[in-house]
DNA sequence: CTAAGCCTACCGACTAGTAGGTTTGCGCTC
DNA sequence: GAGCGCAAACCTACTAGTCGGTAGGCTTAG
């Protein structure tokens, strides 16, 4: 694993944990076990070292977009892919928070180009999600109560509003809680028209 | 308005915009004019005013359990009150953000004393909702479709999700929408077994 | 020979917090 | 009512430490 991706792991954990104005070169540098001008050769100031996480993630979203453009794939497999994901991640903790949730309650302090990715990012998302939610509505996996983009909306904000709850609680299942129950009113609830299984 | 009110008052503005982590005594002494030793004298340590910040939410959530408690009250309406208390706020970007889940995304690095405090205004919180919602459920007005206490929790982190979402996009009316759609959800939508209006 | 990678040593600006002096206003006694 | 005492409020001036960032030198691999 190269210096580079290791700063970027410990960048991307400090800010999940701590924002960006909470982490310095100091807390990367001492994580990584190099001196802090080292990071400056690497990530020539902090709002790149922080971009470059944020573009990271982007990238993986992107590379599940492409993905669902070019081959067949199961929207509810992908949803529960995204949530299970993050289950995971803050039940052991090494990933107690989205990076870029947590950037955006700082954005208005942020660098406006860091500002900029994370606005993209959140962005990429709605646009994945509300592509999986209208493919799982057509095949009569999910029902959708308004536009498929206000679903979609409306399910980010549960998920990122359940990871702050788990974290002022402690309690990791907390999230999973708030969340199963969200995925359950997407599945079949037998609601208005008859159209169950 | 006495300058320990200023204080308070632009500690929680401040707060809300950039996080803990993010302002200084410098900046709250900008804002209220006065020297930063002054505001030692009242708050001697920045966990002091932040905490009184967050007790000072949470003195007002207090006033309406209490109230709730003694004499008769509108549930539907006391739950319109929250979200349009909060739509208003960021609407007119006076307060763009729940002091106390911002400080819940900082959690980990905040002083104990003033994680407790956030720890507890979110109990309380969703202690409140909790009552809102039972009592609404047996006036037939909400439909709860899990225990109450589960419900609270689901309905907070949207809201809490959808301060997140509207500061990500900029755009006040995400937040309206997203928890316009959570109120939808928790009013008479004919489901399972016959019981509407 | 070059360039990437990493280092030591430093910079000015800012951080929370402290020491100690000055002003202001209120209650008390002559 | 004048003078006194006292405390709250506010100030200037300072501390030690941290912040992000820079200059420039050393080492190593191609």
């Amino acid at each position: 694993m190269s210096t580079r991706e290791k700063l970027l792991d410990s960048a991307r954990y400090l800010i999940q944990t701590r924002g960006y104005s909470g982490f310095s070169y100091a807390d990367v540098a001492a994580q990584v076990e190099v001196r802090k001008a080292s990071i400056h050769h690497h990530f020539p100031a902090k709002a790149d070292l922080a971009k470059a996480v944020v573009e990271q993630s982007r990238g993986i979203i992107g590379e599940q977009i492409r993905m669902m453009e070019s081959e067949a794939f199961d929207p509810l497999r992908q949803l529960q892919g995204y949530t299970g994901y993050w289950e995971k991640c803050i039940a052991d903790a090494s990933a107690p928070f989205c990076v870029a949730g947590m950037l955006a309650s700082e954005l208005d302090c942020l660098p406006e180009e860091l500002a900029e990715s994370v606005r993209m990012h959140f962005r990429d998302l709605s646009r994945w999600l509300e592509t999986v939610l209208t493919a799982g509505a057509q095949r009569g996996v999910f029902t959708l109560k308004s536009a498929a983009s206000v679903e979609a909306e409306s399910f980010m904000s549960t998920v990122y509003g359940a990871m702050i709850l788990a974290r002022a609680y402690g309690q990791p299942d907390k999230f999973t809680q708030v969340v199963e129950g969200a995925m359950r009113r997407l599945l079949h609830t037998d609601a208005g028209a008859a159209s169950p299984r």
